[in-house]
DNA sequence: AAGCATATACAAATAGTTTGCTCTTAAAAC
DNA sequence: GTTTTAAGAGCAAACTATTTGTATATGCTT
């Protein structure tokens, strides 16, 4: 899906939810469409800065909050102390590089024992975590 | 494996490695062995603090970052902003009640498609994480 | 038993995130 | 189009999670 759809989507959505449709939302939302590296609200507010006028890093939180809380974004589950996200919703899964900490996504989906799953509670949706050295880490072993 | 057998591997492997056994990263390790709801740093130390003198929470960080670094103990995967750790360092799975929060261990070891993963990089482990409603929750829900 | 490298406690620094409050603005109602 | 108003934005300050510096203490090799 490009951009523009995924923007045009998200203001429909937003509004149909009760969500205004701020510049300062816009902006976050189409910068973390744009990237697939599952940036951090400090990321985002970097990226963002110079670019819009009138942005903070309290309300780059704030949006990423209600955007998640409206399924527009959602988290990626990561190992360090800080929240990273994701503007891809659909179920896919992630590679995280073991060197550098980067985070691909990868397109797919795990098959798991659906019983033993079953045995702790009802699942929802399931997503793997592959970890490993990225090519890009790999190439620079040499 | 019992507590007892793991404890006193732990103590081999650590000296192995170079890792002092103190009384400190006993108590942390035995801790976070019988425990299965992956605590953190934080919650290591609640528990601790009155059993054993002498235990601060830095100590709790510094040891859970030296056990680390020899593989006796893994974080695992979150969605929050602080670090969690677990004791067991075989392969298996997570599930996360999105709900209350709750990190439960499954038994599942997720079949990924090998190709897409390896587009990315070299795959050394790989985990899967399903979100649902713990049995626990769906209790609370009637 | 002694020596030394490593570990510990404490306090202070840093990083990530949230909250309170006041001012502003998107968008619904007119 | 203007008005109205509930929701959003900015700033500063609070909070939570984690790391670091430094002086003292202690496992463990010899």
């Amino acid at each position: 899906m490009d951009l523009e759809r995924k923007v045009e989507e998200f203001k429909r959505k937003a509004r149909t939810l009760g969500l205004k449709v701020t510049p300062q939302r816009l902006a976050v939302y189409k910068a973390i469409a744009q990237r697939h590296d599952h940036p951090s609200a400090e990321e985002l507010f970097e990226e963002l800065k110079d670019k819009i006028e009138g942005i903070s890093l309290t309300t780059v939180y704030r949006t990423l909050s209600s955007l998640e809380s409206v399924g527009l974004v959602q988290r990626v589950p990561t190992l360090k102390d800080k929240v990273r996200y994701d503007a891809r919703v659909e179920p896919h899964s992630h590679f995280i590089c073991l060197k550098c900490g980067r985070i691909y996504d990868i397109d797919v989906v795990p098959e798991v024992n659906r019983k033993e799953v079953e045995s702790v509670g009802e699942p929802l949706s399931c997503t793997a975590i592959c970890y490993g050295i990225c090519k890009e880490c790999k190439g620079e072993e040499v």
